[in-house]
DNA sequence: CCTACGATCGTCT
DNA sequence: GACGATCGTAGGT
């Protein structure tokens, strides 16, 4: 198989279905992805990167392969693949997977959860991982292992409010974890 | 099944 | 000072 690096140096929008079916392990559990979601940096409003680099999303324009882990809502976590040439600002967030080994630990990370739940949607896959803003910037050689998608579906981002029509969220047909589309709410007031 | 709401704080303006 | 690439809970159908 080629290099990681070298496959996730493409452009983000064939790098990101590429993911799919990848196991990615952390924290003494594997998860299989599922579902993903495009970010591509200064042409996409929906981006970290949209107004140009800063501290928190730095790892974006560094080399593929990275992990870029944001805290938001002041309480989750959320994880990207970074991707694309270093320079260009494009990442792959990490929607949702299924759990394929050490079980026991992401139920303990997640009292009360269903198995089914235990990685579906973007903060409780971080939290199953044990992935915080420790893990901002990690190399993901040796804990990414690509498989070979041969059918995805692609359709609307969740939860933007900016370039939420972009059809650039990628996921496996027919997979319980994969979450239901939730438009982002209007903002009243 | 579904929709609505609020928690809570780092980041950027 | 405003806002968010979310989630869990509450309550209705």
């Amino acid at each position: 198989m080629a290099d990681l690096r070298e496959l996730l140096a493409g452009p983000v929008l064939e790098v990101a279905p590429l993911l799919l079916g990848a196991a990615f392990t952390h924290g003494g559990v594997t998860v299989r992805l599922t579902e993903v979601e495009a970010y591509d940096g200064p042409h996409d409003s929906g981006s970290h990167a949209f107004r140009g680099r800063t501290r928190r999303n730095e790892v974006m324009f560094g080399p593929p392969g990275h992990l870029y882990v944001y805290f938001t809502y002041g309480m989750h976590h959320c994880c990207n693949v970074s991707c694309g040439p270093e320079g260009e600002p494009s990442a792959v967030l990490l929607r949702a997977g299924e759990v394929v080994d050490g079980i026991e630990t992401a139920r303990s990370r997640r009292p009360g959860s269903t198995d089914r739940d235990l990685a579906r949607g973007p903060a409780r896959l971080c939290r199953a991982l044990s992935i915080d803003l420790a893990e901002n910037g990690l190399d993901l050689a040796d804990r990414l292992e690509l498989a070979d998608p041969r059918r995805f579906e692609t359709g609307p981002r969740v939860g933007l409010r900016h370039a939420a029509d972009r059809p650039w969220r990628f996921w496996l047909p027919g997979e319980a974890t994969v979450s239901r589309y939730v438009p982002a709410k209007p903002r009243v007031r």
